[in-house]
DNA sequence: TTCGGTGCAAAAGATTTGCATATGT
DNA sequence: ACATATGCAAATCTTTTGCACCGAA
């Protein structure tokens, strides 16, 4: 079993919240975090019924949702209305290839900055934020 | 009728596109107009529902599409979810309250800048961007 | 032994589609 | 007349839920 660092957080989650320790979600979350991030509910499932066919979906969105609960992971839904998952990582915005599918991430402390000074400029508190940019690779463009 | 000029925008796509003039697209145009922006189908098909309870749910969401098509609106997609259309205008950005849920428009040439140099930097062609802040208005935060 | 967990099937909610009928042009 | 539009019902698609059974603690 890979990932010891992940697999014994969840342990602590698990532990400390009175849930138990199963198979299934040891398998999941290895799979979730070989799988590398962005990956939707249904990508897991396909993947995972590879190796272990009698997991069912439904738990493979319930260990997603369980993640999330853990901070081991974030939802994420980018245009296309799927719901994505991600490592938990450090703050960070998304460039998603039109062309590949491919999402990159970003992040830039003069736009963090800009819209701090915007809702301030409203009367706004931001709890959080969402900026996404759409469109071509380096590999997709063809200029 | 009014919003004369909408209306007439309209009608000038249809014919353009050898599509028909009808009475249900005038209403739901209309009724769009009137809500004044960011509403949801199901929103409007409730509100038109009232004074035309002949008009389908299906014939509302196909004519948002179409007035997508004609350049009258625009389909955004907050947290929720939920397609929501707004009256098309010049590009802003959302802040959404999550206490009221009151969707507020902002623009910054600054982030729109910065955006177009992290792209840059990143060999990206930016197609388009979703840039949204979630948090409390003015009146619903409690400082 | 006792709760929480799992897996299947069914439900849910938003949107789309098939199809017979109605209606602009 | 002919092609598009409409409205209902049914289908979709992704995610959630009910429930009987299973299994960790």
């Amino acid at each position: 079993m890979a990932h010891e660092l992940e697999q014994k957080a969840l342990a602590q989650y698990l532990e400390s919240h009175n849930l138990k320790q199963t198979k299934q979600r040891e398998v999941i979350l290895e799979a979730f975090l070989e799988a590398g991030g962005h990956v939707t509910g249904e990508d897991l499932y396909q993947q995972i019924r590879e190796h272990y066919p009698r997991i069912g979906y439904t738990t493979v969105y319930r260990s997603l949702k369980l993640f999330v609960e853990a901070s081991l992971a974030e939802e994420r839904r980018f245009d296309d209305g799927v719901a994505r998952y991600e490592i938990e990582h450090k703050h960070h915005d998304h460039l998603v290839c039109l062309g590949c599918g491919q999402i990159l991430e970003f992040e830039s402390a003069v736009i963090e900055q800009a819209q701090k000074e915007v809702a301030d400029g409203m009367s706004f508190t931001i709890l959080r934020h969402r900026h996404e940019l759409y469109g071509h690779c380096a590999e997709c463009r063809e200029d």
